[in-house]
DNA sequence: CCTTTTATGGGATATCATGGGATAACATGG
DNA sequence: CCATGTTATCCCATGATATCCCATAAAAGG
């Protein structure tokens, strides 16, 4: 379970500690590196392990093959999804055209996501969380109903 | 069961005893540590079980990958909540943001509820039952009211 | 009372995040 | 096939933080 965030700093050669629990939990899973990919909708790097990703390419491929959305979905993902390796530390080195995609310069923010993380950069974040926050309260009602169920 | 209320110290390392009565429900349940959230409505830390929060994971990993609210609710659950783990002694750290949305400094006032239970500020605490001891006043007198026509 | 559990304080130790040098793998052009 | 520059790994050092462990005080229970 990916919970809490945590703020972490890229050093010059464009690597970042991923946080020790995240870490603990990927390890248990029996995975040694790490899947990542930009969102589709939001400017933050998506993180899951290997396993997801095969679920993902699945789900989308059994979209309609006359769905526009498949092709997109389709490249998003898998042209656009790295698997990083982690050093001795803990550290995975991130790619640059995904560090642009979320507008991030030094400063990276992991925030957990349950069964995922994302990383963001911090301010960016919070402006998201505000409105993400509110549209939650509005909405949270529904989610219990459907899980209920 | 977690009942009754609990004064107890942070100490100056963010340390906080858990009465050893709701220790011993949450090991009863076979869990050596504890997740909490801020509350959504209140100045206030939630504190609930592991398998509460796994349940809303789950139903939040349920809704299509690519739905808006996904992302929405995953943030405003996952990213919030927080996993505590127990030192030999019973105590817990405390995350400085929590702290600072249920304006705590140094006395802490745990408040079962059932399953769950809250930490407050013990004057906050006050403030906050007295008003809603109000409120449920007229309430009930307003259902009597009802009742009798 | 006396014993046991609980709450609290603080020093010692381990873990974690970070920085940077040294080495190895790689791709490219000659 | 070699030379060279680039990038990625590996390794060790260090400061900060969290965790472990022991000591003591306070409270609860028999």
């Amino acid at each position: 379970m990916f919970i809490s965030t945590y703020e972490n700093k890229l050093d010059k050669k464009g690597r970042v500690s991923v946080p020790a629990s995240y870490r603990s939990q990927i390890n248990k899973d029996g995975f040694d590196s790490i899947i990542c990919y930009p969102s589709f909708t939001l400017p933050t790097i998506e993180f899951c392990p290997q396993s997801r990703l095969d679920k993902i390419i699945e789900a989308i491929d059994n979209l309609n093959p006359f769905d526009e959305n498949r092709d997109i979905f389709a490249t998003s993902v898998a042209a656009n999804s790295h698997k990083l390796n982690f050093d001795s530390e803990g550290r995975v080195t991130m790619v640059h055209k995904l560090l642009k995609h979320a507008n991030i310069n030094s400063k990276v923010l992991f925030v957990g996501q349950g069964k995922t993380f994302q990383m963001w950069d911090p301010s960016n974040f919070k402006r998201f969380s505000l409105s993400a926050q509110k549209k939650a309260n509005l909405k949270r009602a529904e989610l219990k109903w459907k899980s209920e169920n």
